[in-house]
DNA sequence: TATGAATGAGTCTTCATTCAT
DNA sequence: TATGAATGAAGACTCATTCAT
């Protein structure tokens, strides 16, 4: 039957999976309210009924999406603690490189990114919790003499989830600019500070 | 009319004021599919006809509050530009100084902040425009000589719009710093970076 | 503006009366889900958001009608307790007389009793609390040494209800018979049995 | 086909007699429109599909049940009838007797009993057929002298229809009272009527 | 200026029912 | 005989918005 439409017995989990990404599409498009059930399933070529079939209602749908968000984007944080007795050399480019691959996430993942981060009202739990890790990171690596002493690292943290935040909707999801040089203008600008060396 | 006959208690424009100062805390609540103009008239111990006599509709009160909210916004930023000729010791601390009357506007008017940095669909625009201000400001500084040559002020001025949102809902908004305390951290952050100066 | 069409400024309690009405209709008629709200609205000649503004929701407006029906039964069934010290003669008459009242009720309100009697959930409560009331009636008659002390008051009160409901649907509503016919059939058969007495 | 391959279990007569049973229960347990098919399929196992494999519809498995108890029922009311030529002692015991029989047919089969009294559009019918078998049987008994000449015998059928369902709702399926105790109470209402012999 | 009363338009959701295998 | 997958049809409910006074 080849491929045209998709035939009435397409695997159940298929059509769940495609649900999903219409979802997120049109989610990350239109917000949470100006989404329909309806443009969901049209998009996915399926009839209304279909979608309760895979999903209790809409807000579940979204619910989903948003754990997946959730679910990686935490994984990503954990692998970027730094490991202990690094070389001071190398503290930068670490972190250049941690933030660089939290960011491919981000801009492989738009849709997603924009539920997880703006749409979501659990967005605000999901940035506290990548606050909190990275929070556990600065300390550690304060401790460890990389970085002053004196710097608060909560607000740090705070600061930099800000800037990421930004930078994702205004640079790389706008294809502005490529994860790396974004992690390195961030890097660069958090730890050596806009004054002029000489002053 | 004079004093005589008003029926029914507040004058038109008491009215159209109540209206807008119950719509700025429901939609800063609830958001703005959340909000009933129900629940806005409710407030204001109006009826609903009422409502329609001061607004067009619902998209017309909240474009009222957003553009309030611009307005306002805008001052602040022209006013941070420096000043010409300031002695280099005094850049630090006015630019701290700008920075926490802006967070003290924000901090004076939690719902409006809301709603034009967050909840309006023209908050982009509204980031945007004061990025550009920003970053024409970053220039001249950086021409006058305060700030690194090889700063992308573009990218700056991003990062700090960025900070500056994320600092006002978790931090200022939250009443958990005072304005000053942020601005502090805020510039002591980007002038003097993380390293630990021996470095 | 006259009698044409009832005017939107119609009084609220009027419509809300109204729909009660012809809810009370429809339900009798098609049952609880044959019974839509839009036909309950196009009954009444509104539309189905005003439906909302006087009752919560369907379940809402049926419970309501049954709850009219159960107070006024009660009522009656209150009122139909035997005086104390009634001639013994008179016994027979005085309740013939209380149940052609309770049926001349239902007679004259056939929308209600099918909704409380038949088709509401609470039609057994309702029913039961009838029972009780007869029941303690009759208990009284018992001691007052009107019937025979041998007969269980509980079985004939619910004798009593089953004919009742019986005879209302089969004869009453269906114009077959007038109360005081039925009230006199079932009194006498009930009293003095079916043997004939010189047996 | 023989026994070789019938690949999921049951034999379609089995399959087609468990989902009339638990159909039964269903509808007995939630009424008609609460009883979805979705659950019926689940009690028997089966996938709805196969529902359709033996019943044309939702309707067609109710009309079913409903046919079910009308035949039986029938078979009851016509045994009833009393011999010519009976003694005149043994009426009361054989009347006592039929009744009691048809009371432990309720009682065995409670769910086509609720369906058949109580939720079928059919019920009416049902129950007025067995009125006119009843009365049918009173005429002729009223004829052979067993009972009063001046009794409705109509209204009598009716009572007793009414006493029957109401009694078995409420004492026999309830497991109140035993198919006999409640037999010899409805006859002996029927028969001696209430009051004291002695008046 | 103010409102009691009413509604048009639209969405979610459910369920009996059917294909294709 | 049996079912995984899918849907047509329909009803409840909500909300912004408007008459008529």
């Amino acid at each position: 039957m080849g491929e045209r439409g998709r035939p009435k017995g397409a695997s159940g989990e298929e059509s769940r999976a495609l649900l999903l990404e219409i979802a997120a599409r049109e989610f990350a498009q239109n917000g949470y309210h100006e989404t329909k059930i309806s443009s969901i399933v049209k998009g996915a070529s399926l009839s209304q009924p279909t979608f309760y079939l895979y999903f209790k209602n809409k807000e579940a749908i979204f619910e989903e999406l948003e754990h997946l968000f959730r679910m990686r984007i935490i994984e990503y944080t954990k692998q970027s603690r730094l490991q202990p007795m690094l070389e001071s050399t190398k503290v930068k480019t670490r972190i250049t490189y941690n933030l660089k691959e939290l960011l491919v996430f981000l801009d492989k993942n738009p849709d997603l990114t924009r539920i997880g981060f703006y749409l979501s009202t659990k967005a605000d739990e999901i940035k506290a919790h990548m606050v909190e890790q990275i929070r556990g990171n600065l300390d550690f690596e304060v401790n460890a003499g990389y970085f002053r002493k004196d710097v608060d690292t909560l607000m740090v943290a705070e600061c930099l989830i800000g800037i990421i935040e930004r930078l994702t909707f205004t640079q790389l999801l706008t294809k502005l600019k490529e994860p790396e040089e974004i992690a390195n203008d961030i890097v660069d600008l958090l730890l050596e500070g806009m004054l002029s060396k000489e002053s």
